[in-house]
DNA sequence: GTTCCGCATGAATCGATAG
DNA sequence: ACTATCGATTCATGCGGAA
């Protein structure tokens, strides 16, 4: 894979930049202050050893610090860091490289502004003598100024009390008792809750991770970065990701109709999001020229999809 | 209040021992590793002003480090310490205090094992323009060594497998899917799902905070306790509470029939739980003297009633 | 079209075994 | 002693195929 470039795709008026390389040196190409978002899950330290390098846990901070400080050189004052990161446990103790990093940040100017819970709904099994599963992971926030933006109703969810009476007519029982009166991102048939009541999420969020999914599995689970997306961002912002990885978020960015940047350094992962793109123009094109009635069956494109 | 003095009771074979001053020089009279569990909700930075005298952000650390210390030196080698501790937002940021701490605190010696996740269920309603609902708060877990006792088993829930198929039945429809499989922390009708396949919790607790309860608002439900003596002790074992608050530690421990100190410097607090206890003894000779036949309605004291 | 059952698959962790 | 690899454990999810 020897000649493997940047590439660049609009489709439908949302543009797809992808960046073949290493993020720190990548994300040189960026001008200052011209991001509204960024989204990402970086390796964890000791993971994913056979794509990436496997950074160790005593490196992580260090390895960390300087992409960090590109980011925040890209990052409009108005816009904000999602930094989804999880710490390992290793031999019976919780590794301390994540609350190190969050201090180092913020010694480098960054805002720790929120942190998130993603409370995933189905964590990986397993029996310890000394430890349960591992349910949740941080997702946090950092911002370069006090004041950002933030689209607060673009992620409203249905209040308990509707879900609650729907399940009671259902089940005729109160004895199964359902554990949450605002479902944090209840998920993709949110079309059906409108015209109910709805209530602002809190700061836990409720997702399962999209396992044993399609040919590539995601670890980051598509609800993950819509909630952000359209919490921080509105139609035509910019969004990037320097660790793309299976290319979610700039594919949601792009259903969004958000522009996005992707920085990749596995030439596996940054092909196949390339292929994926070049489908959909391809799509796009035989839709347009061939069957302009059947436009809406590629929904991606439709206005009003968003809803 | 110049005439209080400590206090202890025992009550059906439990002893509930109450120490009046200041934790960091009563923690002197409790011999060295004697103590099986300490579950403690210190007073947040800033917080309860009134009362505690409020410990500024900058000064936590270095406040709470000589009573870790003490309570290290307390813990037996098996025992487990769980922190309940809310870093608080201020400014728009949040504090580092308690991932300083947790630094500080490995420093020490300790050995941070976990994180558990206390997902509140209902939390503290409001609005802000920069944030949403606060729903959780950090369960840490330190340990002395890497083995302590656990019984994972107390603590056991019903699987999503066997709660998915009521819910179908029972609303033969699949549009609405309540968003936990295992619910830990299920809530007081356990007895309910016994029979059931069980499977074990995560680490991410899904309690209700109790509202409006009794006289007091104890930020510390019941449950939240009840599932750390129940996890970390067995019957005879002796916890520890060095903010003894408003007694929820001690009087679940009273309950669940495991010795416990509490310490608390606030004398109104003290009295309270010292009169509370009181009461139990007097309700338990009235019981036995007069009432023989009535004693199961004071089920506190009535075998089996753990179950 | 539904609903139900069976199956593979995970950002996992520990303990034992091997260099 | 210290690291590297491997097997055992475990359960929610979403898929395909069958009634």
């Amino acid at each position: 894979m020897e000649n493997i470039s940047d590439f660049i795709v609009n489709i439908g008026g949302t543009s797809v930049n992808l960046l073949y390389g290493d993020c720190k040196e990548k994300l040189k190409q960026i001008p200052d202050n011209s991001i509204d978002l960024i989204v990402t899950s970086p390796p964890y330290a000791d993971q994913r050893k056979n794509t990436y390098g496997g950074i160790p846990v005593t490196k992580y901070v260090q390895w960390f610090l300087p992409i960090s400080n590109e980011l925040m050189r890209v990052l409009k004052p108005s816009g904000t860091f999602i930094l989804n990161i999880k710490e390992k446990v290793a031999d019976g103790e919780r590794s301390t490289y994540v609350i190190e990093l969050i201090l180092e940040m913020r010694r480098q100017g960054w805002l720790w502004t929120e942190e998130f819970i993603w409370h995933k709904k189905n964590c990986y099994p397993g029996k310890w003598p000394n430890r349960f599963r591992d349910a949740w992971e941080r997702l946090l926030q950092f911002n370069k100024e006090k004041h950002f933006n933030m689209y607060q109703e673009a992620v409203m969810v249905p209040t308990g009390e509707w879900a609650k009476s729907r399940l009671k007519n259902l089940s005729n029982s109160d004895k199964y008792r359902c554990d949450s009166k605002v479902l944090s991102g209840f998920g993709k048939n949110i079309s059906n809750w409108v015209g109910r009541e709805m209530a602002y999420p809190t700061n836990v969020l409720h997702f399962a991770t999209e396992c044993g999914n399609k040919s590539h599995s995601a670890a980051f689970p598509e609800y993950l970065p819509e909630w952000f997306i359209k919490l921080f961002t509105k139609e035509g912002d910019k969004i990037l990701d320097p660790f793309m990885g299976s290319g979610t978020t700039n594919l949601t960015a792009l259903k969004l109709k958000r522009d996005s940047i992707g920085i990749e350094i596995v030439p596996e992962y940054f092909q196949h999001v390339k292929s994926v793109l070049n489908n959909k123009v391809y799509e796009r094109r035989i839709n347009k020229a061939d069957h302009p009635i059947r436009g809406r069956e590629y929904s991606l494109f439709s206005s009003g999809e968003n809803q």
